[in-house]
RNA sequence: GGUUCCGUAGCUCAGUUGGUAGAGCAGUGGACUGAAAAUCCACGUGUCGUUGGUUCAAUUCCGACCGGAACCA
């Protein structure tokens, strides 16, 4: 089995740092597992790492998309894997460093995806109830689990559904297993440390020039938030600017506010979705200990 | 100094024609298989400013006091 290792935790614990002294000391070349870096032109707001830190070590998947572009897991997991198993051929150590926990999740495990879906039923004018009713009748078993509020999760089952991809069928094929052999190190420290670090870490961007960089994007294309990339925390919040409805100093908090909430919805799934060993950001042990962890995985097996 | 209004959950406020109260936001927990930095779900006891009075019963009515706002002098 090819290992891979994985370093995981919520926004702002400092994970680049300790992926790039991992990947120097065992040889390894980093994979960002994020589903914002991807994007060329957001730089600054998705705390992509810096050019400096990209010298030191080979990064892959940061800066492969322009905003136009969607991006999704399926692309991801694709990408990943292909770098993973290349990396494995040149005896390097796939590290992937990310936040994003579905990606990451995909690429990791099982999950499967078709290759060409074309999903183009024309239901977006259909209620959720309407929509529920339907997936009733053809997957009643996905019908069950999604909360009839969900209306993306709703859209996406019966699209699966009536491609004749049944997603309760596609679930029960899987094996929901790990396809490598991998090591997957969290990062975390105090709720409220953490929150902090959030804090100043905004501060830090406004200062490095946030609003500069989405301004120029904005001046460029006015279309800008319709972009799906401009979703992300950081980015989608200064929409409010530009139609005037608060000023900065509003928008600077709502992205701290955003990004709190962000990172709480981060620990719910690297608690509940995958077997992370956690090691506390603020316990002077901590490198030497994921050291040993690192060292005694390579060592087996 | 006078008049009027306000003081209820961490915040913004409802409400009880007198039977000790509930929304939004925040917060916490959870779900998650092609938007995931997305999307969605669950969870609400707080001396109802303080203190007297009326009453079987007061957060609700009355008085005083404290804090805040507006207006008049």
């Amino acid at each position: 089995m090819i290992r891979v290792l994985v370093v995981i935790g919520p926004t702002a614990v400092g994970k680049s740092q300790v992926g790039i002294q991992l990947a120097q000391q065992y040889n390894g070349e980093i994979i960002s597992g994020d589903s914002i870096q991807v994007y060329r032109q957001l730089n600054i707001g998705s705390a992509k790492v810096s050019k400096e830190q990209q010298k030191m070590v080979v990064h892959h998947l940061i800066d492969t998309k322009d905003i136009s572009e969607n991006y999704h897991v399926a692309a991801f997991q694709n990408e990943s894997r292909k770098i993973i198993s290349e990396l494995n051929k040149n005896a390097k150590l796939p590290i992937i460093v990310g936040g994003t926990g579905l990606y990451i999740k995909a690429a990791l495990y099982d999950y499967q995806f078709n290759e060409e879906e074309k999903l183009d039923f024309k239901l977006e004018s259909l209620t959720n109830e309407q929509l529920k009713f339907k997936l009733t009748n053809i997957d009643p078993q996905t019908a069950e689990i999604i909360h009839i509020n969900n209306r993306k999760r709703l859209l996406r089952a019966l699209q699966m559904a009536m491609s004749g991809n049944k997603r309760s069928d596609v679930l029960a094929k899987q094996a929901k297993e790990p396809i490598y052999d991998c090591l997957l190190i969290g990062l975390t420290c105090q709720r409220d440390i953490l929150y902090q670090r959030i804090e100043s870490r905004i501060d830090t961007m406004i200062k490095e020039g946030l609003f500069e960089e989405v301004d120029e994007l904005y001046q460029n294309d006015h279309a800008l938030f319709d972009y799906q990339a401009l979703q992300a925390i950081g980015y989608r919040e200064w929409r409010d600017y530009y139609q005037n409805k608060f000023d900065k100093e509003v928008i600077v908090n709502n992205i701290k506010l955003h990004t709190r909430q962000f990172a709480k919805r981060q620990y719910t799934w690297f608690n509940n979705q995958l077997p992370v060993k956690w090691f506390d950001i603020n316990d002077d042990t901590f490198m030497s200990n994921i050291h040993k962890e690192v060292k005694e995985w390579l060592n087996n097996g």
